[in-house]
DNA sequence: AAGTGAACCTGAAGGC
DNA sequence: TGCCTTCAGGTTCACT
């Protein structure tokens, strides 16, 4: 589900919430999600303080005031849920209220803030395709899912003469490169095709077709490093995306879906000033791809 | 070797 | 109403 957006804005959400915590206990609730949690799960996080919340590409990572650290991915229906004491309420209360549990709600962290407020964060996640995996801090960045993971689509580090070394001499098309986390890690389906139609290329044009072999950059991968750049931004921005009954961790909605140009607007019409074309839905390597074959090229 | 498709799993939505 | 098919924001593995 999540896209590097969705990601950021849940790490945002969680932060304030988790950082300098203590974690008091931890429900897990099945053997396992995509990988069989590791052993001792519980064991090794109770009692630990929270220093951290990060994130790779998609991944969630939890640092602690000790090993390990703790890796999560949302796979494509995974959430947090946040809830929190509130100022007034006796702690007691909190307890009882809240204490129901919904159906895929597979981990519950306890927390105790450094002021003593408590808060429960609960991972729900019906296809289980996300998981939880432990990392020895020292080497989290040579863990086997972080180590072969491409540049962030943040920040400046992606820029047209990035992507005109890592495309060059690739015949897959744009879309799937693109979607390549060894290249660039964070895109999913539906910003890799917001930004190929802000950069007005083909996501079935060859991947290598936009790259120079003489010159370090051309219009086009700086265009198409441009654009993704930007909608990442403009996303997170806007708190993500909210498709069907995805939330925030705090539970408020993300509005960049408001602003899809192409992502299921398949027989509308093309937002590009004084394009006349209609959006259209092909598939691509098994996955919807969104695209105006009248203003991408 | 690179590139494509199937598989993993549940739920929502649409057609009949 | 119910049953069936299709599709979904991701990743990995098995093929060609």
């Amino acid at each position: 589900m999540p896209e590097l957006p969705e990601v950021e804005t849940v790490r945002r959400g969680l932060q304030p919430v988790m950082e300098g915590a203590v974690i008091e206990k931890v429900e897990q609730r099945r053997p396992d999600l995509r990988f069989p949690f590791p052993v001792d799960f519980v064991e090794r996080l109770t009692g630990r303080r929270v220093t951290d919340v990060s994130r790779r590409a998609k991944y969630l990572t939890f640092h602690f005031d000790a090993d390990p650290i703790l890796i999560s991915h949302l796979g494509m229906s995974g959430s947090f849920r946040i809830e929190s004491e509130h100022g007034g309420e006796t702690p007691g209360e909190f307890h009882h209220e809240r204490s129901k549990l919904a159906a895929h709600d597979h981990v519950v962290f306890h927390l105790k803030s450094v002021d003593g407020r408590r808060s429960r964060v609960t991972f729900n996640d019906p296809r289980r395709f996300g998981f939880m995996l432990f990392a020895e801090a020292a080497q989290a960045d040579q863990h086997p899912m972080l180590a072969g993971l491409g540049v962030e689509p943040t920040g400046n580090a992606l820029d047209g003469a990035l992507i005109n070394s890592l495309f060059a001499g690739k015949r897959a098309p744009l879309k799937a490169a693109l979607l390549d986390q060894r290249l660039v890690a964070g895109l999913g389906n539906i910003y890799v095709c917001e930004a190929l139609w802000r950069s007005g290329l083909s996501p079935k044009r060859m991947a290598g077709s936009i790259t120079s072999a003489r010159r370090a950059t051309t219009p086009r991968t700086d265009a198409l490093s441009k654009a993704v750049r930007e909608v990442i931004a403009d996303a997170i921005a806007a708190g993500g995306s909210s498709l069907r009954d995805y939330v925030h961790a705090d539970g408020s909605l993300g509005y960049f879906q408001h602003s899809f140009d192409v992502y299921d607007r398949e027989g509308a019409p093309c937002r590009r000033e004084g394009c006349t074309g209609v959006v259209r839905r092909i598939v691509q390597s098994g996955r919807s791809t969104f695209y105006c074959a009248a203003c991408q090229r």
